[in-house]
DNA sequence: ATTATTTTGATAATGATTCTCAAGTTCAGG
DNA sequence: CCTGAACTTGAGAATCATTATCAAAATAAT
């Protein structure tokens, strides 16, 4: 029980940390949300931690499912949101697409989407960001948040051609 | 450019347009968008034209409700659906709130919300528009949209008081 | 171990939005 | 102004994501 079995899923960069090692790193993030460990939030946390970049509640919940028999999509989204709180995780919510989430200990980014194949692309920009700063400031806000989302049309030659065959939308 | 004449395009600003002028303006909207023109749908862009800038489908519900005895939620979203489409209207999904419409017209902007009071302010800034543009295309996108939403804490003192006194969050 | 608290998960509930389809409208042509 | 084909409507059912409920199970402190 305090065996993981390796998935074969990392795709990069393998921290070199014993399985011991990381059971103590999530536990003490799930304890200083003030919440009792547990192995849903265990599993839930690694899932979060070491999967990919983007999560929905419902790939959380199928990844842990494959390991824990049956865990309940009120102790996913429970246990998403009380990291969200805290900031561990970010949320993102757009559209009337589902929620996603990523962990937050990267650089804050922001997304482009490809409105045709869907496929989101990272990006950061400092001045962007400083002008967001300065745009709240001249209107007497303090900045706390905020959303940025690009929509386009990506390269590949695929989207290029759907876009331009549009029949206007 | 061009010298552009004034339109006191406010609110409170009044069009001299006669109701029958106004009537033909609305219809032509309307088949423009390839539909038939029904009342239902006059009555919703009457509203959603003259009213207050955010719309909620709901509100718009209700206020035509007020004119017209009953008119369904599928006709007023289905309506929505086809002005947005055309960008008669432009449609603002966040969170899990509902959905927030506003007639396009104007000049394009974006929001400033206060997370504690929950006013909107608008702004625009060129500079962040410009950058946008840049970012996508050096990432081999066709800019198409895009969505930035800055949330923070207005200037009122009831605001402020709140903010500060907040337990983290 | 024992117990006071938390947590869980199955399921019901919610809220926004969309779908379904019978009944009602619109509009072009006679 | 009739008629009918095509389009719309609205009431309610259906979806979808997310929350709430609550008895049963797990945790942590004694």
């Amino acid at each position: 029980m305090s065996d993981i079995p390796l998935l074969p899923n990392h795709q990069s960069g393998p921290k070199k940390l014993t399985p011991e090692q990381e059971n103590q790193q999530l536990k003490k993030i799930i304890r200083e949300l003030g919440l009792k460990v547990t192995q849903q939030r265990m599993d839930i946390l690694r899932i979060v931690k070491a999967g990919d970049r983007h999560f929905t509640a419902q790939d959380i919940f199928e990844a842990v499912s494959e390991t824990n028999t049956s865990i309940g999509f009120a102790t996913v989204y429970r246990f998403l949101k009380a990291l969200s709180a805290k900031a561990f995780v970010t949320e993102v919510r757009m559209g009337g697409m589902p929620a996603r989430y990523e962990w937050s200990s990267q650089e804050h980014h922001d997304h482009l989407t490809c409105t045709v194949c869907g496929k989101v692309v990272e990006f950061e920009n400092d001045e962007i960001e400083k002008l967001q700063e300065e745009v709240a400031k001249s209107l007497g806000f303090i900045l706390t948040d905020h959303i940025l989302e690009l929509f386009g049309v990506c390269s590949s030659t695929h989207c290029q051609k759907v876009y331009k065959s549009a029949p206007e939308s």
